[in-house]
DNA sequence: CTTTGCTTGTACCGATCGGTACAAACAACT
DNA sequence: AGTTGTTTGTACCGATCGGTACAAGCAAAG
C-alpha cells in the first residue's frame, strides 16, 4: 500500500524533468505508477497541489540539512563543510538539477513566487550569517553567499549542459576552497 | 510587410518565458502577432525549426559580440571587459534570463543536446583563451572560465527568482573584479 | 462470510495541443 | 485593369491536455 508520502519523490522527479507545465498527467502517471485516480485521491488540488507538495517537501530537506546547520553549528565552518557535503548528494554529484532553480527559470515563477523566492533567500541568509560567524565582515559575508549560492546553480546549469557531472564537483570544491 | 528575420527575436522572447513545450502556438501567435499560416510559412518545420532558428541568431550574436572580441581584441583584457559589458546589456541588465540556460535545465536539453552543449563549452573556451592571452596558466584560466561562465547563469537564477535584477549586476562587477 | 469505507482504474468531459488545407486577400508587374 | 504568385486568416484534423465521475476492487472490522 502507497502513502502520499511515498509518491512525492517521485512527482518531484517528474517536475524537474518536465517543469510544471510540462509535467502532464500522463507523465506524472508514468512517473509514479500511479493512475490519476489515486493521485487526486492524495492530491485533490491536482497538479498545483502536487507541486506545493513538492516545493514543501524540499523546503524542508534544506531546512534541516543545510540551513539549520549552517546557523547553528558550533563551528561555522564544520555547517559550511556539511552544506557542500550535502548539495554534492542532494543533486547527485551533477546528475541532478535543482527542480527550484528550473521554476526560477521559467514560466512557474509566476506561480510560485513566495516558494521560488523563500528558497534562495533563506540558503543565502543562512550561509551569509555562517560566514559572518566565521570571522568576516557582513558586506563580504552576502556577496561571498550570493557567489556560492549562485555559483552552485550556474554550476548545474552547465553541467547538465554539457552533459558533464564532473563539473559540478569541480566546481563545488572550487567554490568550498573559495570559502575557508 | 513583416520578413522572416523579423520575427526571430519576437520568438525568442516566446521561448525564453514559457521554455520548448510551454511555447504553444497560440502563444507563438500571441507574442509574434502573426498568424499560423505566416509562421509555418516562414517555418515549414513547426516549432522545432523555430527553436532552431532562435539558436542560431543568439549563436550568432554571441559569436559576434563576444566570442569573437574574447578571441581576437589585440588586449586581451579589452576582450573580456567587452564581454562583461556585452552580457550586462543582452540580459538586460538582470531583467531578462538566459534561453540557452532555460533549454539547458529543462527537457529541451535533449532535443537541442549539441546546440545547447556548443553555446557554453565555446563560451568557456574563448574566456579561457583570453585569460591564457592575459597571463594565466592553462589550468586556472579554464577554472576561473568555467566559475565565470557558471557565475553568470546562476546570478541569473538568483535574481529572477528573487525578482532583483540588481543582484545580477552586482555578480557581475564581481566577477569582473576576480578576472582582473 | 458480510458489511463498510477507502483505493484505484477507466471512461468521459470540454478545451487546447501541433499541424494541414485552402480560399480570400494582397502586392507586384504588365 | 488584369494577371500572377505569395502572404495570411480560418476552419478543421486526430491526439492529448487537466479534471471529474463513478463503479469495480479491496482490506479491515464485525
Amino acid at each position: 500500500m502507497v502513502e502520499r508520502g511515498d509518491v512525492i519523490p517521485l512527482l518531484a522527479e517528474v517536475f524537474r524533468t518536465y517543469g510544471y507545465e510540462g509535467a502532464s498527467l500522463s507523465r506524472i502517471s508514468e512517473g509514479t505508477k500511479l493512475g490519476k485516480g489515486s493521485m487526486y485521491n492524495f492530491f485533490p488540488g491536482g497538479k498545483d497541489e502536487m507541486a506545493d507538495a513538492v516545493l514543501a517537501e524540499i523546503d524542508g530537506w534544506f531546512r534541516d540539512q543545510v540551513f539549520q546547520p549552517l546557523r547553528s553549528a558550533d563551528d561555522a565552518a564544520e555547517g559550511i563543510a556539511r552544506m557542500f557535503v550535502a548539495v554534492g548528494r542532494y543533486f547527485e554529484s551533477g546528475r541532478k538539477v535543482c527542480l527550484v532553480g528550473v521554476f526560477a527559470l521559467g514560466h512557474e515563477r509566476d506561480r510560485f513566487t513566495l516558494k521560488v523566492q523563500g528558497y534562495f533567500a533563506e540558503w543565502v541568509a543562512a550561509l551569509a550569517d555562517a560566514l559572518e560567524r566565521a570571522g568576516r565582515d557582513v558586506d563580504t559575508a552576502l556577496a561571498l553567499a550570493e557567489d556560492t549560492v549562485g555559483g552552485i546553480q550556474g554550476a548545474l546549469v552547465l553541467a547538465r549542459a554539457a552533459g558533464e557531472p564532473e563539473l559540478f564537483m569541480r566546481a563545488l570544491e572550487r567554490l568550498q576552497r573559495r570559502l575557508a
